[in-house]
DNA sequence: CGCCGAGTTGAACTGAATCAAGAAACGTGG
DNA sequence: CCACGTTTCTTGATTCAGTTCAACTCGGCG
């Protein structure tokens, strides 16, 4: 499964990607655990072998809003945190029980030093997920709210089925009440 | 200037850097030169040593909405476009004149193959985008116009007063009318 | 059976868009 | 250096999508 993932990008030898692999550790995860609360460094990783998380922050007035949403086969961290080791924005939540496979910092780094390809790998995701930030912003930038719920349906269909509204909602960037009524 | 920007993320030593510089050329542009029109393959991955890009996108009315601002010592292309040679859905427009260095994909591939160090040049500056990326989407998502005036103020304070004042609202997804209405 | 979180519905309010017109700044050629 | 056209910016009046606040429904679960 990860496998596959990981050689969709790179074609990798079989030791290659054993020795990679090596370095991640399987953990399963119940429905609301939390991987990382905010204000602290996220130390790892996380690759989505099957499950949803999402990531989220509060604003000033308590409110949570939803940032991103990690499904089956992507990959789930606080990026600047786990780069750059500062403390993160944001917290972690996982949505259902969930299949991760994590890897730290320390290895991963070892693994970025060790192989090249593992470098590019990363470039790769970085880019992937770049351009799926940027379809978000133009689809909340001049977008009316169906607007933006068919977006969400479009980009990603899998998820929008199996998460509370709320949620759906401020990621969306509008009102779970707004949403709730451009459903029917 | 780009050596300086370049060293600040990797320690090249003399001989790297000068083989990967060769690899560039020096481009000086005009105001309003469009270095790429929408619906081409962005050829050339850009460094702005000194002046303002700007890309934008068309919506289907035909107004233009600004999607990212590239000041001096910033890294311009349309990612996708460039990296994954698909037709690109952003115009790049230089905003002043302007002196830039542009790489072609093959030689960048060349680079990238040649040293590792450049591929995590690119992982890092890709790193760096998205987090203002995802800065800006949440300056965007639920707050109010003068929010998010004040985000660009802070962010890029450089940027903001050499400008028109259209691509500065369309940038921060307002009109024009309401930012000049914030402004005072 | 009654509680509780999640979702729906309603009515009043509001921030920002739209439409329209005028003022200021810019640059280009005579 | 001034006159003219173009672009950029400001201002006003109206309208509307979406928020807010509050009450109510529904389904699951102890």
């Amino acid at each position: 499964m990860i496998r596959d993932y990981l050689l969709e990008f790179i074609p990798f030898s079989d030791e290659e990607l054993n020795d990679i692999l090596s370095h991640f550790e399987k953990e399963c995860v119940q429905k609301n655990d939390v991987l990382i609360v905010g204000g602290q460094i996220c130390k790892k990783l996380y690759f989505v072998e099957q499950g949803i998380g999402r990531s989220y922050y509060l604003k000033q007035d308590g409110k949570d809003i939803t940032q991103w949403f990690f499904g089956d086969g992507k990959f789930m961290t606080s990026a600047d945190s786990f780069f750059q080791h500062t403390p993160s924005i944001y917290y972690l939540e996982i949505l259902e029980d969930s299949v991760l496979h994590s890897i730290s910092k320390e290895k991963l780094d070892i693994l970025l030093g060790k192989y090249h390809k593992v470098e590019k790998l990363i470039r790769l995701v970085f880019l992937e997920i770049l351009t799926q930030v940027f379809h978000k912003l133009n689809a909340i930038q001049f977008h009316t709210a169906k607007e933006r719920y068919d977006y969400m349906l479009a980009e990603l269909p899998d998820i929008s089925y199996r998460i509370p509204l709320g949620h759906i909602a401020s990621y969306l960037g509008i009102t779970q009440e707004t949403l709730s009524r451009i459903r029917k």
